[in-house]
DNA sequence: CTTATATATTTAAGAAAATTATATATATAA
DNA sequence: TTATATATATAATTTTCTTAAATATATAAG
């Protein structure tokens, strides 16, 4: 598995993505996707992805529906038409990161100045 | 300017990764050069900056050497023998986390279930 | 029947990391 | 004398994340 560090920032664009993408989803299942979609080199903590979802809740950009599966609850979270447009905007702007941050990882450039040694 | 909260989790391999490739840098310059290498959408902060080096010459990583520029100080730091090594397998993992986001911020499936709706 | 494992949500305590603001100081251009 | 650029540092606060624990059900193994 990776450094945890990295994720830092991340989530909750990687939830609003998951989101996007899957109409409904229950938090169990977003951290068994990210460790599917990153052969558990990517693991959400439940500490993490909880807060994460009730903050976004709080804030207009999910709403929840229980149901019960197996006598076990499960609480539903889906985006809002807000969150539609909050997670596009939120996975562009990652996107766009990502690829700055790539380019400066994979640069190999001396940066040599003009001033001599 | 992209939202601020990509870049957490990723200082301290940026500035191992700038360091790894100029030799030595001083604080200003290393703000400067993240600012012109993402043409100015990602800015690191003097308060993020500066904890982060003197943590990195705490554990060891880096080394400092002051110098007066200008009647100004200025104080440069240096990868250590064993900074280089941290340098290199951090710049490798955030390369790898990176690429993993990627793939997980495109993908387009639908993720259908096997379940009949 | 007991134990282990998998499923599922939540929260509390604490640590770590980052933001924002501020202090200090010099050089230079307007 | 004012503003801007260069340069480092820290304090206070907030946010975010880790780790751990609590709660609860289903199922498989023994």
């Amino acid at each position: 598995m990776l450094s945890k560090e990295f994720i830092r920032g991340t989530i909750r664009t990687i939830i609003l993505k998951l989101l996007a993408q899957n109409k409904q989803m229950y938090g169990y299942e977003i951290t068994q996707h990210v460790a599917q979609l990153s052969k558990n080199e990517i693991v959400l903590s439940y500490g993490a992805l909880y807060p994460v979802l009730h903050k976004l809740e709080s804030e207009g950009l999910l709403v929840t529906t229980t149901e019960v599966v197996d006598n076990r609850a499960r609480k539903y979270y889906a985006l809002t038409s807000e969150g539609k447009k909050v997670a596009k905007a939120k996975v562009s702007e990652l996107q766009e990161f990502n690829k700055i941050l790539t380019s400066i990882l994979n640069d190999s450039k001396l940066s040599l100045k003009t001033s001599a040694a």
